[in-house]
RNA sequence: GACUUGGUAGCUCAGCUGGUAGAGCAACGCCCUUUUAAGGCGUGGGUCCUGGGUUCGAGCCCCAGCCAAGUCACCA
């Protein structure tokens, strides 16, 4: 392991507490009376409330002057300053607490508590008079020290940022403790789910949970993940969407059923896309996708004002109204109105002539339902900022939706686009068990042509639809894509906790037995870690003469006087893998 | 998957036509009892992403890789 100077202080200062006596990792509860963010709000220094208060947190920062001092603590709901001052935390003649724990053991990082009470300085922070304190946690390696100050024109200015999305990602940990208003988004996305499982709720429909594996895939077009179970001696898929298990819940009987549901897809990344992500599907019996607009709108309005307490939302450059009615439009009416070409009556051919001289690329794989979908995503669903609903969609594209009342050609179907994104997806549910299979059947054929992501053949599902299934209205909406524009997030990264990364690389370091292994004296260790001798095999690498050397230098440049030079015998043992005699 | 940009101290970043690596914060030592990006003086800290190449000499130039971000493609 390779440690850099504040990571073997840090350890030094942890043994020096332990040596004092003090735990640096104690085990009884600490118990905290209030929190950082309840004293900010209501102390008031009139009433003198806050007398007898009990926190802790991290310490975030510390100005150190002579016999007192400053520190920032940082609990879960924010920070507040403290004051500690030698006398008051060490009475007696023992100043040992404050000289010694405090200044030189305790880190930024650190978890203490405190006892005492609030008052404010002569600047006027509320900040806390510290009477007592204990060590929590001893934190091992620095963080970022993110700074913050408000100029003249009382303009907040951060210093030093964590930024870095690399690192922001793969250590989540540090960027929800440095940045503030991360937590912030995680706590409006959980928000968010909260406010439909509350709507959903009222409304009497049933939370359920459906199988993550499955044996066949449904329920969308995407490639999805392969997996293998053991016993069963069979290939499992990792669901990509859940839709086909909700309709056999309506078969079987309930009314309304919904599921936040983890998809997965084997598919590319960006910063819509993850290859896990979360949506939410709604089935409700007796309706139609009519109706289903009119939900969606009610509980998406509700979800902005739940959140911010109005329907309007910035969204980067934009501002974004939730507010109902929104604006629809039918798939034909949105072409014609962004191209100002009428499509509703072209054949496959002609439509390919029309998507090329949009200059919009085609390939032989796509059906007449691909090309129009290709056309709206290209020059309509960018254009769509204010949330706007789409209806009426080609039957090749819609595999799992009932056929159009009035248009045999279209289904009944509705996306909700927003910021130039979808946002939901919804439809008439196909219960026509044998038009079902001839749309399954149509997906195969797909399939053939090349589009490994049209749909297979259900056959359970299928049975399950001849048993009948009830009118449905079915919905599914993006939790992750929502969230950023409820959010104000420009990446689903920032959506994510743990968004997927590649892993990182590791380099496989030799460990302290590995040298003692090799004949290496334990002492000697360090000395060749500063040589870039971090494996044995680079140790066998190396040339006895230089090595005997290079080592015998570096000892004396670390000042290492107590550790005696290795031989140039004992260096060639350890280069040839012979224990020295 | 393609293109563009980037990877230098714990963090944020400089680094000239190629000449043996710098700042601020953090750390360490000393001073300092209401500071607030606290301050003052001093000290240490680097596999310049990795591996090749060109060169007397590479953080910098060339080639190949790894990782990330942004744009595009597929999709939600």
């Amino acid at each position: 392991m390779f440690l850099s100077e504040q990571e073997i202080i840090r350890r030094q200062a942890r043994e020096e507490l332990m040596k004092l006596g003090i735990e640096p990792y104690p085990s009884a509860l600490f118990e905290v009376n209030t929190t950082t963010e309840e004293i900010k709000r209501d102390f008031d220094e009139a009433k003198g409330n806050f007398k007898d208060v009990v926190i802790a947190g991290r310490i975030m920062s510390r100005r150190i002057m002579g016999s007192a001092s400053f520190a920032e603590i940082q609990d879960a709901s924010g920070r507040l300053q403290v004051y500690l001052r030698r006398d008051d935390i060490c009475p007696g003649e023992d100043k040992s607490l404050y000289n010694t724990v405090f200044k030189k053991l305790l880190d930024i990082g650190d978890f203490i508590g405190v006892k005492g009470y609030v008052f404010k300085t002569q600047t006027g922070e509320i900040s806390l008079y510290v009477t007592s304190l204990t060590v929590l946690t001893k934190s091992l390696k620095p963080l970022p020290i993110v700074k913050e100050a408000v100029d003249e024109r009382g303009e907040k200015k951060t210093y030093d940022a964590f930024t870095d999305p690399e690192q922001r990602y793969r250590q989540r940990y540090v960027d929800l403790i440095v940045n503030p208003q991360v937590k912030d988004t995680f706590i409006k996305r959980t928000q968010l789910t909260n406010s439909m499982r509350q709507y959903l709720n009222n409304k009497g429909y049933l939370e359920v949970e459906t199988p993550i594996l499955q044996p066949l895939y449904g329920g969308a077009a995407a490639r999805p993940f392969k997996t293998y179970h053991n016993t069963l001696d069979m290939t499992l898929y990792l669901r990509i969407a859940n839709e086909l298990y909700l309709k056999r819940l309506i078969v079987g009987g309930f009314d309304g059923v919904y599921e936040f549901s983890k998809d997965f897809r084997n598919e590319g990344m960006s910063r819509f896309h993850n290859p896990e992500f979360t949506q939410i599907e709604l089935y409700v019996a007796y309706k139609d996708y009519k109706w289903m607009m009119e939900l969606v709108e009610e509980m998406l309005e509700k979800v902005a004002l739940d959140l911010h307490g109005t329907t309007k939302v910035q969204v980067g450059e934009n501002v974004i109204d939730f507010k109902r009615p929104w604006k629809r439009f039918t798939m034909f009416e949105a072409i014609e109105h962004f191209t100002g070409i009428d499509i509703s009556q072209m054949d496959e051919v002609q439509l390919r002539g029309t998507a090329e001289q949009l200059e919009i690329p085609v390939d032989d794989t796509m059906g007449k339902g691909k090309l129009i979908d290709e056309i709206f995503g290209e020059k309509c669903e960018p254009n769509l900022i204010q949330p706007t609903f789409i209806t009426d969609y080609p039957v090749e594209m819609s595999p799992l939706a009932k056929r159009h009342r009035d248009k045999p050609e279209l289904v009944e179907r509705f996306e909700a686009i927003c910021n130039g994104k979808e946002i939901c997806n919804a439809f008439s549910e196909l219960n026509d068990p044998i038009d079902q299979r001839k749309r399954f059947e149509e997906q195969l054929e797909l399939g053939k042509r090349g589009d490994d992501e049209a749909m297979v053949l259900d056959e359970d599902f299928l049975r399950a639809l001849e048993y009948g299934m009830p009118p449905t209205a079915g919905l599914g909406i993006g939790i992750d894509r929502l969230s950023m524009i409820m959010t104000n997030s420009s990446s689903i990264q920032d959506v994510l906790f743990f968004p997927q990364m590649k892993p990182e690389k590791k380099v496989v370091y030799a460990s302290n037995q590995d040298y003692v292994d090799a004949g290496v004296r334990e002492e000697l260790i360090p000395v060749l870690h500063k040589l870039g001798v971090l494996t044995i095999e680079e140790l066998r690498q190396r040339e006895p003469n230089k090595l005997f050397n290079d080592v015998c230098g570096m000892r004396k440049k670390l000042k290492l006087k107590e550790v005696k030079n290795p031989t140039l015998d004992e260096v060639s043992s350890w280069v040839e893998g012979q224990p020295a005699e």
